[in-house]
DNA sequence: CAAATAGTGTCTGTTAGACACTATGGC
DNA sequence: GCCATAGTGTCTAACAGACACTATTTG
């Protein structure tokens, strides 16, 4: 089927997805994990994801299929990008697996996780995973770390945080995310001008208000921008890692 | 060979790596390109690239390997860091291939490239392939543009830049890397301090000196940091692209 | 009323960018 | 001397972070 001009035959791989999806359920930050029913690595938690289905599906599209079958998200409405791929020989020990990595940030839903036809599904706080108090199987704690370093950084020059709220929120709530997702307390007031400033970020929806406890806040939408300018900082640079091969 | 616990078996694919290969020679900015001697593709420039040579090579071994084949480069000295996954199922018009790209950078060498097993090897200038005067094999331009908005941004916040120096450089050589790679001009005051105000960027090396035009300068070498604090900003901020699925 | 969150004003220390100026080499 | 590059000083407008203050809701 495969025509080379070698005399030579490449080795076949199988290629698999994996998906980091990322949310905030109350003001935690979280991820889901499915807890394996069968070896390798049985009763481990581990990322949704799986083979290719066919030789005609983009690695993209089994992204999306993967998604929408473990997580019952759809991919069209939410922000999705390519983390990297993972080609260590030894990484399954069933054989010669390349898994590309997805990382995929969802709105904070009520609902835990319906609709998956994973045996146990569950969103898992970010910290615990980080702390090593939850063991990832094969090398997803490597896809996992990437995922949560690639996502601290992205909220600093990207409107990624948006990714995380709903079609409309709040500044107070887009400061939650914040928060969540980088560990700190940010300061109410500086926030809320500063991303006000960033142009494109947050566009201002009719002059609606959204009753909570105190005073009824503005709603905002994701603007057009794909790049903050200024970027918010974090307020200590933690480092970015350098990647893996 | 390969067990799963299903019926079903996944599909295979051949998984290639594809290397950007980004130097200064001059005061230009160029990448490693070879003619293509075969057909897909015949007489078309490419990325330097190849495919896994056995099932348990690692895909960064590879990249360094072909590093190594097709530019005579060691990539124990190089800055080498994973682009991503491109997988497209009409990529290549032969069958299914996955390609895993690569980002390197090379300091700039006198030598155009000997020791090369590739048919036709040269040192494109950037600008004629963004402006679209080389035209690129396969999914080539798309990987290009990836890499080239990469090594921008990373100037930026990483200390990037000095992979594109030698060992000791000046605070001038630093700053022709900069204005190459993001096509502007800098003030070379304001230059000179921010470099040295980022911790760990650089650091002098004795008091050694190099004779050129002017008055001799400082030499430096790359410091211990991984990040650049605070940043070094482009003049205008352009567009972070979103990536690829 | 108190508590809570939203939103505004303002001060202060730092910084980025502009650019005058000095220093030290080759020719 | 002139030219080119290296390196220092300094001004100004903008900005980040701190925080006092006002506004508007629930209980």
């Amino acid at each position: 089927m495969f025509q080379l001009n070698e005399p030579w035959v490449p080795p076949a791989v199988l290629v698999a997805v994996d998906l980091v999806i990322l949310t905030i359920r109350g003001n935690d930050f979280r991820v889901l994990l499915i807890e394996r029913g069968i070896e390798p690595f049985k009763g481990h938690h581990a990322l949704p994801g799986g083979f290719l289905n066919n030789d005609r599906e983009g690695i993209g599209d089994a992204a999306l299929r993967e998604l929408r079958e473990e997580a019952n998200l759809d991919g069209r409405t939410l922000h999705i990008e390519q983390l990297g791929a993972y080609g260590d020989p030894e990484r399954d020990p069933r054989g010669r697996v390349l898994s590309v990595a997805y990382l995929a940030v969802a709105p904070g839903l009520p609902e835990p996780v319906a609709g998956t036809d994973a045996s146990n599904a569950e969103w898992a706080p970010v910290r615990e995973v980080l702390e090593g108090r939850v063991q990832l199987a094969f090398d997803h704690r490597l896809i996992f770390d990437d995922a949560v370093e690639r996502a601290r950084a992205k909220l600093e020059y990207t409107p990624l945080a948006t990714a995380f709220c709903a079609q409309t929120f709040t500044i107070g709530q887009l400061r939650r995310v914040y928060e969540a997702v980088w560990g700190v307390d940010l300061d109410e007031r500086n926030f809320y001008r500063k991303v006000q400033r960033a142009a494109g970020f947050i566009v201002p929806v009719g002059s609606a208000r959204q009753a909570g406890k105190g005073r009824p806040a503005r709603l905002f939408r994701a603007g057009p921008a794909t790049s903050l300018q200024p970027p918010l900082t974090r307020p200590e640079h933690s480092v970015v890692p350098g990647g893996h091969l």
